[in-house]
DNA sequence: TCCATATCTATTAATATTCACATATTCGAC
DNA sequence: GTCGAATATGTGAATATTAATAGATATGGA
């Protein structure tokens, strides 16, 4: 189905930026303010909503707005997985090396 | 860690993409040629090989060469664990969006 | 009402990606 | 060696993304 191949790929682009990563890291512990992710992350206001706003509008994120402040959650748990599997790929991809050379060593 | 956001990062622009990932997909059930996707894709050859080379360089692919011919598997079997993932994500979200209209028609 | 703060949107230049096409390369058969 | 098949790489135009800036909107308080 075209649709659903479609869909993941604009799910894994969306997750396809170290600052919309280090967003969803930052909102796993909770929901958090534009502002106290901006501090956080240490660019602009206007970088923040404007990666904030790519999530939104692919789902990724909700939005509750309290007074002149919005509070972002991850809307579902399962992102959490994506990114732990992520990280995952990427010590195997380390161990992996790690054998290679250690092979390599073996040689000399 | 900034490597480690990064990292993240490229693999998921690596899978940001529906072809790429219909040839994960069509790889998921063992090692392929480049042909052999070709059919099933039924694209040019040339942009197989495009999209083969971007998850090669990306680490998501091995390449094993027999005479003429290039066989092609998944590295790392967590790869095959995001696809699902991902999709999972997309039923949590037709399910939300089934409730909502649901929800709706309650009102009427 | 006026002001300051918080957030969002619009714009634009720089950069990256995609897609199609042409050209290379590699290998086996003859 | 030459041919054809399989695969890879190079090129360039169209499109998309990024990042920075400026401007707009909304909210609560003086």
């Amino acid at each position: 189905m075209a649709a659903m191949h479609d869909f993941k790929a604009e799910l894994f682009k969306a997750l396809g930026h170290p600052t919309r990563l280090r967003i969803l890291e930052l909102l796993s512990t909770g929901e958090k303010t534009v502002s106290e992710l901006q501090i956080a992350l240490e660019i602009e206001a206007s970088s923040v909503s404007q990666q904030l706003s790519i999530m939104r509008s692919r789902q990724l994120l909700d939005a509750r707005k309290n007074g002149t402040k919005v509070f972002y959650t991850v809307r579902d748990p399962l992102i959490g997985n994506l990114l732990s599997i992520a990280r995952q790929i990427f010590e195997n991809q380390v161990t992996n090396m790690n054998s290679m050379l250690e092979a390599e060593r073996d040689l000399d």
